[in-house]
DNA sequence: CTGTTAGCGCGTTCAC
DNA sequence: GTGAACGCGCTAACAG
């Protein structure tokens, strides 16, 4: 019997249903002979109550919201889930929160399928990963509301992004201002498995930033590779061993910061003496290792985007757009000033 | 009109729940007239499809494990999770991994109290939480089980921990060995407010080496608070302050030891070469700041604690004790010999 | 104290 | 193509 129900359990004990509840909600006396009966009925058929049927019975309504990126390990979504717990604890209304990793980006769409095939989440946040239009469909037409937490949303309502573009634009000026003439770009290679285009964003806006400055563009100091922190320090060797190495390396992410931190002191040179680096994001990791980057508020996009997602969901004819601060030029230790003439 | 069902929406489109259910399955074929009516009266009655009894009528069945803990934003929290995840990913079952923050230590018993009754989870990792008496025969009487991932376990089989007492005697005495005779000790307050012994044990290993070593005890040296970075770096101000401040102090945990850093830091003094700093745990910022500690194998331990659930949950007559690999001394920067004799 | 029965909301057979 | 009836597993209200 591979799923007994509580009709399996009354018959074996010999009681009726109602007595079974009974003691599986302990609610009114029931004599211990008789609980004793049913809970051994219980032990030797190995039975466990339904959650839904129970659920459907009481009339509990049992909301989820599934939070669906991939690296469910990185720093960076830590920061955003921090803050979507912050914003699920302010206003106690009993939803849960169900994580979704995306291990494998073939799985994605499965996954995205299952949960409305499967009815397994009332609200989905959707961050570092793209929405194709008929996603997009799947979800409104399944009724489910979502919140995308990553650039990939045009101008859409129910997206909190920060201005990439921009952000790229205000790492590769802080380097410029400081004197630096060779300054690499090192990030994810786009188009992104994953489809987002955070990366090419970032690209363009220091690409506008060596235009503004009237630096000719390079192609050797762009380099481009898998997300992470030690393809980072791969690339940073590769650009170590040029003949004309960079003076100063914007990566992507911090993260990738480190990578490059890491490389280049396994070379022997020095943080910021010898060449400059400039992450992205601010993550909490950053702070202590004194690295000079662009701040762009996860933790807040994680709490706005779960208060526009539960907003979607409890008052949905009065959604009010979220608006995510400006990105910020942090600058700590890992950037200095850079001129030839002491060279 | 609250919640309608489909019976509402086939009575208002003159129809019967049947057409309903097809429509929003797009099963069969249906004439385009009735489909449009369908719809348009789901419109107008803002129907959404009940959850729960679409997965008892489909047989369906969700698995949710439920990872409750408190500072669900502490890095060790994240370490434990992706532990987790791993082991959720691994085997392709299709469990939901639910998020629950203790926020306040007085709503966690609250919190367990409504995942019984409401039936949420099927299962339970508890981490950085004690379980009473009351609250493990209150989850075995609902047939939930749970793994703890806290020390407060005894012998139980489903508990996964480090020899914490052990962890604090291997901190300690690094810092003897290396010469350090006014070692200190901040950590947590115990009793703590969510009621697992983690500090006193590590205290206790700590009191145990000292002993062995022959170094008095000095109660001044002892510094317990809240658990946070901002505590410690308070508590390590007031050692400074000392007429006779340590040359050494073991944190309870690698967070605890950034703030006393940042303490010594702001003292004028360096480490290690003034005072040496010992953390506990080895999370990944460890690594990066230097940071000398006792590895615990947190990622290893979420892992290992999904794995025993799930096997708790998928295998329940066989069920195999895990093992965490022993706590591992991780020399790194922030701890130096010190002598008297150079002084 | 305990057995019986009517729903909970939806999917899915059947006949029509 | 469409409607009516039954069942999913459980709870709760009602009789006994």
């Amino acid at each position: 019997m591979p799923n007994p129900t509580i009709y399996d359990v009354a018959r074996t004990a010999g009681v009726g249903v109602g007595t079974v509840s009974r003691v599986l909600n302990n609610s009114t006396r029931v004599s211990p002979e008789t609980q004793e009966k049913v809970l051994s009925a219980i032990r030797v058929l190995g039975f466990r109550r339904s959650k839904v049927a129970r659920q459907l019975s009481t009339g509990i309504q049992h909301r989820n919201i599934g939070a669906i990126m991939p690296f469910i390990t990185h720093p960076s979504f830590v920061e955003r889930l921090r803050g979507m717990q912050l914003a699920l604890n302010h206003q106690d209304n009993d939803f849960n929160l169900v994580l979704y990793n995306v291990s494998e980006p073939e799985r994605y769409h499965e996954q995205l399928l299952a949960m409305v095939e499967q009815a397994t989440v009332d609200g989905l946040l959707i961050a570092t990963l793209n929405v194709s239009d008929d996603q997009r469909d799947l979800l409104t037409q399944a009724g489910i509301p979502f919140v995308t937490l990553s650039d990939a949303c045009g101008e859409a309502l129910n997206c909190i992004s920060p201005d990439n573009r921009h952000g790229g634009y205000v790492a590769a000026q802080h380097l410029l201002e400081l004197g630096h003439r060779r300054v690499a770009y090192v990030g994810d290679a786009f188009p992104n498995i994953y489809g987002f285009p955070t990366s090419e964003l970032r690209y363009e806006g220091y690409l506008s930033a060596l235009k503004e400055y009237g630096i000719p563009y390079h192609s050797e100091y762009v380099c481009l590779g898998a997300h992470g922190e030690d393809t980072a320090h791969r690339l940073t060797e590769h650009l170590l061993a040029l003949p004309e190495p960079p003076t100063a390396i914007f990566a992507m992410s911090d993260i990738q910061a480190v990578g490059c931190i890491l490389a280049i002191r396994e070379a022997g040179l020095r943080v910021p003496e010898d060449i400059s680096v400039i992450g992205f994001d601010d993550v909490q990791l950053s702070r202590y290792i004194g690295l000079t980057t662009v701040r762009q508020h996860l933790e807040q996009s994680g709490y706005l985007g779960m208060q526009l997602l539960l907003n979607m969901l409890t008052a949905p004819d009065n959604v009010v757009a979220r608006q995510l601060p400006p990105l910020e030029l942090v600058v700590r230790g890992s950037t200095q000033h850079w001129s030839a003439l002491f060279r």
